[in-house]
DNA sequence: TATCAATATGACAAGTTTGTGAAAAAGGTT
DNA sequence: AACCTTTTTCACAAACTTGTCATATTGATA
């Protein structure tokens, strides 16, 4: 899930809360065209988008979106009321609007509502890589047509670095990403994911997974 | 497209609106019962369901429809406004809410948003698969010919899994598609059910039915 | 090349998830 | 009420995952 939402207090709430009522994984930026380039580079089903943003406001951000092919689904804050705003907000693309000030479990109610409707229509996501064929829906990785049967930490794992392809991710981000941010656990355990997901996908030479010493780990472009 | 609404001016008008907008088939009762009875009986994309009908109240009318495995949206009109009960219609399965008095392009624009998330791939009454046959309006299931019969649940489950052939579906899903976003159950149930269903397929070795290992369940395509 | 920090490796224990069968609970029918 | 079917729960077993640790290996640097 990505939160576009400039208000810093808002904002460390919103995510507080949506990681309590156990969403996996929730992104937070504070810019529109940030919001505009997450949404495009990852995958979420659902973006809580600002009205009001600075650097691209949250209309214009939706549009375009939506212009560029995001389906998953869009939920606008906006703290106007009035009919006409919230016709705009729904013609321009998005699925929902809260007003703001809102309470959170209404916010959580309409995300529910939200992604129960934007399950069936989600869009197959299928990324292909050298022999293997990574199915996000499927959660299921082939290897020249064989499937290799990954844990759900693996998976995340590959997931993660596929969708990073090119840049390095350091622990600190792996770690954050997958295990969040309050995770109890060493940085070690990434090391040792690695080495069983290498184990997987037949990687021992770490040809297709690199280490950068003393940064992180990569999938090159 | 089915409208709820028990007073004679407003849902003349939004009959008369929608069709004026082209929307080429609407049905319209004015009673809580007759809303639930229309709705199992045909098929909608979207139902406007006024908050508080004769005959059986909004609430629980949404409450049932999804109960008993209607999946397309539902629109509540309501004349209250206070956050509680927005939640609860939400959490009564409704996909959106609209306060009364509203102007009619908002609700267009919110049918509008609602029918673009709602679409989903026309169901086949017959479904192959494989050795087995499933027929989605008599609930029946052949294998080679043979009738195999199944309890409600395990035909809702089945029909849930064929339905998303290809996709894993998580036990929060099939918890929230078959028992209901407020079912009181355990997620055993779900592991017991598709223990049953396996049995009655003949499934034992779990090659039509796969376990994704921390994620949920699914039939591959 | 010697040293040191970073990373890899494999084994293990603890924790989770799923399978299974029996039994209880809930409904429906006669 | 007695009977039947369906649904749900429960307890335990089995299978699998995960994180940690001790130790080995590697690579950078002096």
């Amino acid at each position: 899930m990505l939160l576009a939402e400039d208000d810093i207090h808002l904002g460390e709430l919103i995510v507080h809360l949506l990681k309590k009522k156990g969403v996996e994984h929730v992104d937070w930026v504070q810019e529109g065209e940030d919001a505009y380039d997450y949404a495009l580079a990852s995958f979420y089903d659902v973006i809580i988008l600002d009205w009001m943003l600075p650097n691209g406001d949250g209309v214009s951000v939706c549009q375009r979106l939506r212009k560029n092919g995001y389906h998953g689904a869009i939920l606008m804050l906006t703290a106007k009321d009035a009919v006409q705003d919230r016709v705009e907000g729904l013609e321009a693309g998005a699925d929902d609007y809260l007003v703001k000030p809102f309470e959170i479990d209404e916010l959580m109610a309409r995300l529910k509502a939200l992604s129960r409707r934007t399950f069936a229509p989600i869009q197959e996501e299928i990324v292909r890589w050298g022999a293997f064929e990574v199915n996000r829906t499927s959660h299921t990785l082939m290897k020249n047509g064989q499937q290799i049967i990954l844990t759900p930490r693996e998976f995340q794992l590959l997931d993660l670095l596929l969708q990073n392809r090119g840049r390095v991710l350091t622990r600190d981000i792996i770690l954050d990403r997958i295990w969040g941010y309050d995770a109890d656990v060493s940085m070690k355990t990434i090391d040792a994911t690695v080495k069983l997901l290498r184990k997987k996908i037949g990687d021992e030479q770490q040809q297709l997974i690199k280490t950068v010493r003393g940064v992180g780990y990569t999938i090159e472009k």
